[in-house]
DNA sequence: TCCAGAAATAAGAATTATTACCAGAAATTA
DNA sequence: TAATTTCTGGTAATAATTCTTATTTCTGGA
C-alpha cells in the first residue's frame, strides 16, 4: 500500500483528535488541505486503512459508519439524546473473552462494549423539563 | 398503540427465534401471513415497537439495522468471516457501569457488548487455508 | 532515461437502506 | 351514524455507500 497524501491526510484526520468522524466528516476536514480530493476516495482509504490494521471501524451508533484512530481497546459512552460518542481512558476487562471462547467454540481477539446513557449535558435539560411537568 | 394484525406479526416475527433480523428479513416472514403488507409498514412497526420498549435495536453489525426480541441484556458474539451475530446466554457483568458513570459523569442505563471473533465454523476454514499456504 | 504495467485518483452514476408523504381504510369516539 | 383518530399500502425522496470509468501517478526493469 502506497502512502499517497490523499492517504496520509485521511489517516492523520482520523487519528487527530479522539473522534469518531464519519467518512463524511473526514472529508470535509480534508478538503481544507487537498481541495480537489474526490469522496470515493475518503471512503475508499478509511477501508483501506482499517484494512492494513492502522484504523478501526466503530460499531455502528448510529446512521453513518464512523472510524477510530486509537487502535488501544477501548470503552465508549453513547449519549442516546445528542448522539455524541466518548472515549473512556480506562483500562478495559478481557476476562469475559475467554469464557465466551469456551462457552461458544468462537475465537475471540476483539470487543467493543457500548455504554448506553445520557451525557452530563443532555442529562441536566432532561431533568429540568422533567421538573418543568411535575 | 394499537396492536393491528401487522404490528403483531412483525413481533412476532422478530421474537419468534433467538435471531437478530433486519427490517427486511422481517417482511419477508410476515409477508408469508399478511401478503399485502407492505415494507413501509414494516419499518414503521419496528421502530414503534423499540419505542414502546417490546423490541430492541441492535448496535449496527453491518449494514442494515437489525431487530432484538429477547429483552433481557445480554453479549453478543459475532463473526467477522460470515457476518453471523448470535446471543451468548451469560449473566451480565455490570460492575463496569458504575465506575463509568463515576468517571464520566454519564447516566448510564444499558450496555452492548459485541465480541469480535470467528465463529466455529469459519475457524475451521480459516485454518486450512493457512496449512495449505505453508 | 524511457517505458510498460500496476496502483491510485476524481467525478459522477448506481445501489442500498431507510424515511417521508399521502390518500384511503379501519377502528374509536361522541 | 358521523366525526375524528390511527393505521395502512404504495410510492417518491433522501442519505450513505459502492461501483465504474477515464485519467494520472508511481515503480521497477530494459
Ligand atoms: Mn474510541
Ligand atoms: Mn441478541
Ligand atoms: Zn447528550
Ligand atoms: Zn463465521
Amino acid at each position: 500500500m502506497r502512502m499517497t497524501p490523499q492517504r496520509a491526510a485521511v489517516l492523520q484526520a482520523v487519528r487527530a483528535r479522539r473522534w469518531h468522524p464519519s467518512a463524511h466528516e473526514v472529508y470535509d476536514v480534508v478538503r481544507r488541505q487537498i481541495p480537489k480530493i474526490s469522496l470515493a476516495t475518503v471512503y475508499r482509504n478509511l477501508e483501506e486503512l482499517v484494512g492494513a490494521g492502522k484504523l478501526k471501524r466503530l460499531q455502528g451508533v448510529g446512521r453513518e459508519r464512523r472510524y477510530e484512530g486509537w487502535l488501544k481497546p477501548h470503552y465508549h459512552v453513547c449519549c442516546v439524546e445528542c448522539g455524541l460518542v466518548e472515549d473512556v481512558d480506562l483500562e478495559m476487562d478481557h476476562s469475559v473473552e475467554k469464557r465466551i471462547e469456551g462457552l461458544t467454540g468462537y475465537e475471540i481477539f476483539d470487543q467493543s462494549v457500548e455504554l448506553i446513557g445520557l451525557c452530563p449535558h443532555c442529562r441536566k435539560t432532561v431533568e429540568e423539563s422533567h421538573a418543568r411537568k411535575s
